[in-house]
This record gives structure tokens, sequence and C-alpha cells, in this order.
DNA sequence: ATATTTTAGTTGCAAATGCAACCAAAAAAA
DNA sequence: TTTTTTTGGTTGCATTTGCAACTAAAATAT
């Protein structure tokens, strides 16, 4: 057996993918630290979901993100201690609760946007758009592929 | 400003980045499981290079692995529990511990690979060749460009 | 109408992660 | 040669996850 022949892909694949990710974020962090803002990733990652989709409930805000139950709970606790979101019970099915940002948390989220553009750009730098595309494409393409 | 302009590439970035690393994991600890064998994800990631590279440094895992020291400290004080690697102290620089697997852990290596090999036939699916090439591209420049 | 199952969200706890402080050895400077 | 700095690795602690168990409400079955 070769030393590297079938060995590579995979583990520099997962060990790539967790990298990128890892360096995302932390870049993102820092961004929003130096605009002199306090918002996590995670609080973020549900923040823009919430302003787009006006008053979702935890469950779409779970499919939306790709995140479990407890995760969104425990986000949506942290939005709402610092006053960002309110959860509001659905009328009509009581185990619903649909959470809806607060003028301070709109207020962060429109300060917040040119930081992820920001950031957006400088993870992007000189990669042709193309490239992007399919980057993201095969992406949901592994997704999809592991939940079938 | 409309409602999903600027906003939808980053955010379904970092969503679509971590949930493509948490399936993979999580089949390859599924898979691993199901042969009755007994390895995690990131142990695995290690008894790679470590097999690759004959007796790394924590410092060259920890570089190949792109991960930290403590976690790469920690990774092999688990790999060094169940027997499947021994840490050496280099000859001549007493500073640096060498990572050796054991008969065990050889074993194990070769009982894994195939696993592994499946596990990256489920994750690629039918996406093309040059599509996965792209991708693993991209992460790296993307990982290049955060870095400097 | 009552009992059962399913769905939405929460909580608790054990394990994993990240950070900063720390130690020991080697290299560089004084 | 002695002191200072750098490098490789470890440890401790606070925070974040991931899972499973749990509660409450709605939908379904009896």
């Amino acid at each position: 057996m070769s030393k590297d022949a079938s060995l590579k892909f995979h583990m520099n694949l997962g060990m790539l993918i967790r990298s990128a990710h890892n360096s995302m974020t932390e870049r993102f962090v820092q961004n929003v630290f130096n605009s002199g803002l306090d918002i996590s990733m995670d609080q973020w990652m549900v923040l823009g979901p919430i302003w787009q989709l006006e008053s979702p409930s935890h469950k779409d805000l779970g499919e939306i993100c790709l995140r479990d139950k407890p995760t969104i709970t425990r986000i949506i606790d942290s939005l709402e201690d610092k006053s960002l979101v309110v959860r509001v019970s659905d009328q009509i099915d009581h185990r619903i609760k649909r959470v809806v940002l607060t003028k301070a948390g709109k207020q962060l989220f429109y300060d917040v946007l040119p930081i992820m553009e920001k950031t957006r750009e400088e993870v992007r730098g000189e990669i042709p758009e193309e490239q992007i595309e399919i980057f993201k494409n095969v992406l949901s393409k592994i997704i999809k592929n592991l939940n079938s």
C-alpha cells in the first residue's frame, strides 16, 4: 500500500473544512470586536434569519441554521438576555414560540451587516465567483449525500 | 435594502460548512461503530498522519491536522490510554515528543482504512472529481486568505 | 370523551474546545 | 558563562457542544 494514496483525500477534507470554518468565525468575531460591537457568530447566524423571516419559530431557525433544538434554545436565551429579541407564544399553537427582534436587535443587525459584508470579502479574497458557486454547490451536495 | 440580497452568501456559507463537517464526522463515527471498532474522528485524524510520518512530533501533527497544541496533547493522551501510540522523547532535542504507533495502533489503522474509504465514497456520492478538486482548492484558499 | 402519540421547546449533565498560564529544554544575546 | 528569549508541550478553567430525558400542548386513535 502506498503511503499516501487513498489516505489523503478524506483526511484532508475534514481537516480543511474544520480549519476553514474556524478561521471564518474567528475573523468575523474579530471584525465585530474591532467595530466595538458585541455579538457572537452563533448569535449572528440566528439574528439574520430572524430578521429575514420576521417571526420564525425555533423549529424554523433550527432548519435554516442547521442546528439542533437545544442549541437554538440557548442562542435565543442569550439573545433575549441581551434584549435583542423576545419570545412570543404562537396565538393558535401554544407549543410554538416565535422569535421577534426588538428595536435594539434590529439596530444591531443593521450595524453588523457591513461587518459581515467585509468579512465575506476577506474570506473570498481573489477566489473567482464561479469557484465559490461550485464550492457552495458541493457543500450542499455533500450534506444531501449524507442525509438520505 | 432587499431582504436577502447581501445577506445570503456569508450566512449560508458558514452554516453549510459546519453542517457538512458535522454530517461527515457523524457518518464516519457511525460507520466505525457499525464495524465494531472504536475510534473517534479526532483520533483517526491524528492516527493517519502518525502512520504516514512514522514518528511525528506534536508540532508536526498540529500543523498537518490544523489543530492547536492542547488539542493534540489531549488526542495523543487518549490514544496512549488506548495503547495505540506511545510518546518518545526526541534523542537530541529533549523538548520534542515523538509519537509512534504500537502494534495495536497499526492494526487499528489498517482496520479503519476501508471504513474511511467507504465513508469517503458516501460523502462524495455523484459529485464529479473536478468539482471536488475545486472544492478542496477553495477551502485551502479561504484558509490562506484568512491567515495573512 | 379519554387515552396515546407526536411535536415544540427546555433542562441537565458529561464530554469537547479554546485560551491563557505554565514548565522545561534549547537557542540567542549579553 | 550567565541571562533572556523562544520553542515544544502540558494543565486548568471557563465556555460550548451534543445527547438524552423531560414537560407541555396538539393531533390522532380508541
